[in-house]
DNA sequence: TGGTACATGTAAGGGGTTACATGATTAA
DNA sequence: TTAATCATGTAACCCCTTACATGTACCA
């Protein structure tokens, strides 16, 4: 359940309305935790329903700006230190395990393909980091660094890992 | 819609019922793709019904031993070739997002078990990797390796930036 | 004969995606 | 005045998890 922790967590020290939120969600969290607006609005009536987080106020058009409460701030300090990650699936792992149904042609394309994949996420990333601006501080920018290294040394890692698997099959091949 | 795809695969060369899916899925794939009985029963339903699964035969205890149509195969092909990945979300890296409203100490400690933790999934798969018989050859051994390298080299990566990251974090607090 | 492994299924509830639906405010 | 932006909400459908429910075959 890490939306509602992704919510709490966008409104610490910024409220925001859940207009706002959606923005935030679009361009800080789009490659870390995608949310769609029909599951914050629902959130945000739940994290209000439990004192979570609060209507500080009301604007134009029934805008409802949302701060976080003393529980909601424990809650999201509770879930950082004590809740252990979900296993993890991984849809690219699968189709690793199943390359052999396909012909070695198929299978070399593929891995050429995911390695492109990889190059292309790992530019489009560093991309971001030139173009966004670092010289004022602030916590969701210093941790977005490091969310965003985090980024670009697994797509490097993953571009690797395509070229060595290639070259296993071909070698297997042989 | 990856749990469909999960199933085919691991009915290539290789009919069987739903106990024993469930058994792959727990050893092969309990890294890759977790899958609970619920879910395999309810797919195996519906594979059938879709005419990508036959029952081959019947056995003891009401057994339904499925093996994979002609259709069936070239729905996985395709998905192996055509579909891309979905966008990943990672609890981890929203957690790095948010750390900021711990304490230095209380972060510094969250990377150094998030780099424990990742060296501990290393020797675990390191484990693994050593325990399983490689001599036999076969599609999901030679692939399971490529997976398998995928794994070591994220963890180790994992390792790598979680140490990484607490260094910026004290530079930073200094 | 009694326990373990084999074997299949359903139900309830949570979370996510897509699409639908509606309306107010602002700026050109 | 009209188009873009702001703003919130609901409904249907799919996937996943947990728990419940049932019964058969085999082996010691």
């Amino acid at each position: 359940m890490s939306l509602r922790h992704a919510v709490l967590g966008l409104l610490v020290d910024q409220p925001a309305s859940g207009y706002d939120l959606m923005k935030r969600f679009n361009t800080s969290l789009a490659n870390v935790w995608p949310a769609t607006q029909s599951q914050v609005y629902g959130e945000l009536a739940r994290l209000a329903d439990n004192g979570l987080i609060d209507v500080a106020a009301e604007g134009p058009r029934g805008r409802k700006e949302y701060t976080l409460t003393d529980t909601g701030l424990a809650e999201l300090q509770r879930w950082l230190i004590e809740d252990k990650p979900e296993p993890r699936r991984s849809s690219a792992l699968l189709r690793v395990f199943f390359i052999g149904v396909l012909t070695p042609e198929q299978a070399a394309d593929y891995l050429a393909r995911a390695a492109e994949q990889a190059a292309a996420d790992q530019a489009a990333l560093r991309q971001l980091q030139d173009s966004l601006d670092w010289t004022e501080p602030g916590q969701l920018t210093v941790n977005g660094r490091l969310a965003l290294e985090y980024g670009l040394r697994l797509y490097a890692m993953q571009e690797e890992w395509a070229h060595w698997a290639a070259g296993q099959l071909t070698s297997a091949t042989d």
